[in-house]
DNA sequence: TTTAGCACTAAAACCATTTGAGTGCTAAGT
DNA sequence: ACTTAGCACTCAAATGGTTTTAGTGCTAAA
């Protein structure tokens, strides 16, 4: 069992390493330390706790340093969320000043703002609503047997795509196409249209159209658009400032994961952030993680609701020694500040 | 006035350092060399050389390098480009497969191509048409006092944006302002349109409509967007592998210039690359550029045109220590598939 | 249980020496 | 008038030994 001048050596050893990035001694822990004891003794305690794995030494006579053990311990049971200051809380009102068309911009955005606030690398991914439900679409003809494609789901999302009709398929034709999928999926959700589209469908389209598949084609392409997750990343390149000169490779992978916009990307994020969770906030330590993605780093998730219209996450990536208790205060605030933001951006909509 | 084998020398020493990265002796060019002489001779030309500014030592007693003088020597004169290998093509060719719905399509794709191909940076820019016309103009409404103004160019190309309208303007109205806008703007240049909006159209519109304002900032919105250049980049991340481990903070800049996709990262790339030039290919070394955002690296840049569609630009940036004559080869063939690509997207659009 | 004292450890910094790749120069050879 | 062998010389880089420094563990006394 640990005694309570061990726990506040090991809560003072996370703070001063988070700190400083040098392992730290028995001397300078005495003057750290509210109790007021020799060199020796913190050395005893110290020998305690590397004793049962929290913290370990880089070398036979250095400073120690914690182990994940240790942080683990420490994030459970030792660390105080630390209130966030004026100066941020403006940060914040203030990169969410101005106006924006689409919950995404606002997603976005905050994305942007966590990361220039934290220095670090921010993931968000917009409330998720499992009953969207399709409200409208559109197709625009521009000339050129050219068309736009727009989808408007309940959520006020649109999702546009332009597309070039074969030359056989005629106005009349795509217009009882449209007229189909109003009468038909139209205030349906999301996912029942996506069934619908397998079976019903294409018998119906067949009836009067002569080739329906590039129609259909086209259609399934914008739902899928828009009722996939979409995140957003913001300060990627702040993982060059905390992740040391070395591992350059990792860096490497990372930014590549982070770059490409496909399908791996959101793959890639969603096992990496995992599900929803009901808990606030949580914090997974890079060694934890399945392979060795985030090696030295940590992640801090988050959940914000925004009542019916559904729950989103943000996430922070940043060195595993970072001042924990600062940005697990910060996310906290920053969660509500988005809830509140896009409960008003939904309020203003629905009025 | 430098001798045949004297030239030869240093034609030997750009091309060992460019492949090697090393500083080349006159041992080791005494095996490269087509001519046999002895390193003492291979000495005094490479003296010669060096009293010409064009090569220059480490240090005292190391090998040669090549100065920026001495680059530029070897490609306003010696510098001949190699063929491209039969590969290289076929990845070209297999890069531009796939169908494209815009030619902002096919010029983004051609600067991931290139930069897969060389495994440096590339960057892309759409032919420039100077007599770009508006060919269609539409607005969606979307319900929900959401519209979506679409904005339809003679290139084919189709600008977007999500626009909420204030609750005080009715359907009416905007159905004769986008009646105006078709009647007096269509078919003008995109240049005339902007002049007409800032006289005539302000004074019709308000004819019709009570607040125009609103519909004025879209529509001008919309159609900035439509007219203004747009770059893209390709292999932002191989940056990381030609700038040496050091200089973390020019990728970091060079990174966040690329990253940004502001009217910052335009002007920027804008005066980087220069005006459109009337050589094929031009090559500018880093150190020869205006400010120091490129040292150690160099320039590509090479012109293509699409006939009466206006003529582009790609560029590649890479160490200054590249393989010229393999760059420069590839360069020249890519701008020619490049511009066969888009001559064969306009043919069959007009079709 | 705490503390002073001391022997001990390993990294890091320092310094001198050696090695190696390359040079310039001179004097002889063609 | 070139070219070349030979040699003294230079500097970076590697090698190796010493010192310094920041820490440790352990023991014995308070």
């Amino acid at each position: 069992m640990l005694t309570k001048r061990q726990l506040l050596v090991l809560k003072q050893i996370i703070r001063s390493y988070t700190e400083t990035g040098q392992p730290v001694g028995s001397k300078a822990l005495m003057a750290q330390l509210p109790v007021h004891v020799s060199s020796a003794t913190i050395r005893n305690d110290m020998a305690a706790l590397e004793d049962e794995g929290l913290i370990r030494k880089t070398h036979s006579s250095s400073g120690r340093v914690p182990s994940t053990k240790g942080y683990r311990f420490y994030l459970d049971n030792l660390v105080e969320p630390a209130a966030v200051t004026p100066n941020e809380i403006a940060a914040i009102q203030q990169g969410f000043g101005g106006h924006f068309y689409k919950i995404d911009e606002i997603v976005a955005q905050s994305a942007r703002i966590l990361s220039n606030l934290t220095n670090y690398t921010a993931i968000t991914l917009g409330p998720e609503v499992t009953n969207l439900k399709l409200t409208g679409f559109r197709l625009v003809p521009l000339g050129n047997h050219q068309v736009m494609a727009i989808l408007v789901t309940s959520n006020g999302n649109v999702e546009s795509q332009l597309f070039t009709l074969p030359p056989e398929v005629g106005s009349d034709e795509v217009e009882k196409a449209i007229r189909i999928i109003n009468d038909e999926l139209v205030g349906l959700s999301l996912g029942e249209v996506a069934q619908k589209l397998q079976s019903e469908v294409p018998g119906l389209l067949f009836k009067y159209m002569t080739s329906p598949d590039g129609f259909l084609d086209l259609f399934g392409n914008v739902l899928r658009k828009a009722a996939e997750e979409r995140f957003y990343v913001g300060g990627r390149l702040n993982l060059m400032d905390y992740l040391g000169d070395s591992d350059v490779d990792q860096l490497k992978r990372l930014l590549a994961m982070m770059d490409n916009d496909q399908g791996s990307q959101r793959q890639a994020f969603n096992t990496l952030l995992g599900p929803l969770h009901d808990s606030h906030i949580k914090v997974k330590l890079g060694s934890e993680l399945t392979p060795d993605v985030l090696e030295n780093l940590s992640l801090l998730t988050a959940n914000y609701s925004v009542g019916e219209h559904g729950t989103g996450m943000i996430a922070l990536i940043g060195p595993t020694q970072m001042p924990y208790s600062k940005m697990i205060g910060l996310l906290d605030a920053f969660r509500e500040e988005l809830a509140k933001r896009l409960t008003d951006y939904y309020n203003h909509f629905d009025q």
